[in-house]
DNA sequence: CGAGATATTGACTAGGCTCAATTGAAGTGG
DNA sequence: CCACTTCAATTGAGCCTAGTCAATATCTCG
């Protein structure tokens, strides 16, 4: 898994997406062919680099390929919006562990566990908590049998009730 | 300006952009040709469509076009998560307003004013805030001189000042 | 094994939300 | 032109969630 984010003026960092296997990096670089975000490897990662003159080429041979791409990242990050915006610490974890966990079945990784290979102070900065935040609604959702973790591994016991939760 | 907004499980109304003359609207429809968010005009408009087909002959004469339009947004977006994230109230309203002023400049309505068409109950629901939040801070700001607000014109004293709250 | 990072837990604080009352603005119809 | 209605804005009081600070505990890795 792959941490994206950026530096402000002051240089606190602010996490903006974690990719995982398959998923595509780097695309805000379309935007005036500036990078506008860093990238840093959690674990040991295999990256396949595709240069703009390749992206290129793939749109023409599949025309709006890309910018179907874009406007579903656009989607994605209109959802992480409303989520930052309107939810409580409880239902951005939820929220936060349910879409780790479909993207992990996406990738066919299946049964009900996934690993979680950031820190907890990295998952407060994506959802605007505090590490210590994370940690305690962490410890909760496990007393009430909602997950398991063990380590870095992460079990959901009761996706309905995350579900519940998350959606509110 | 026309406040482009979702509506969740709940019913509950959650505002994704203002956008005014000029900028483009329901590019997300682009992600699988679904409608993903819904639109109301906040005063008379005049608003003039296009149509997918059209898009795509556009792409056709200017490529890239549109993928490097999609990929401004994804980072404007971006500066509004950061926003949502990790600013308080203050800083939040002062960011808004920068942006809204720097968008009225962009369309050449210059001088130092603009008009604040949505209510602030809108723009609180857009900054993850309360609307009576909203209205203290913003009466905060202009006791500190930092803008004036006269009826629905809002008038900027003090914009580095107000940067200085936006990028803390 | 030791060192540095990460996680955990507690106590305290504060910023912003909720609820409620009042004022003010804008539009409607007689 | 003025009463009447309605919706937005304003202001206050009290509460509560999450942030901060600080002290351990635990993990990870060389």
């Amino acid at each position: 898994m792959i941490k994206s984010y950026i530096t402000d003026h002051n240089g606190r960092e602010h996490v903006v997406t974690f990719r995982g296997r398959g998923d595509l990096l780097g695309l805000d670089g379309l935007a005036e062919g500036v990078q506008t975000s860093s990238a840093v490897a959690l674990e040991t990662v295999a990256v396949c680099t595709l240069s703009i003159h390749r992206l290129e080429k793939l749109e023409r041979r599949f025309p709006g390929w890309l910018c179907k791409l874009l406007a579903w990242e656009l989607v994605r990050g209109r959802t992480t919006l409303q989520i930052l915006g309107h939810k409580d610490a409880r239902s951005r974890l939820a929220a936060f562990l349910l879409d780790l966990f479909r993207r992990s079945r996406v990738r066919g990784e299946s049964v009900q566990g996934f690993n979680l290979s950031m820190s907890q102070q990295d998952i407060g900065n994506y959802l605007g908590l505090a590490g210590e935040t994370v940690c305690r609604v962490l410890s909760s959702l496990r007393r009430s049998r909602l997950i398991d973790i063990d380590h870095h591994r992460l079990l959901i016991r009761d996706i309905d009730g995350l579900r519940g939760l998350a959606f509110n």
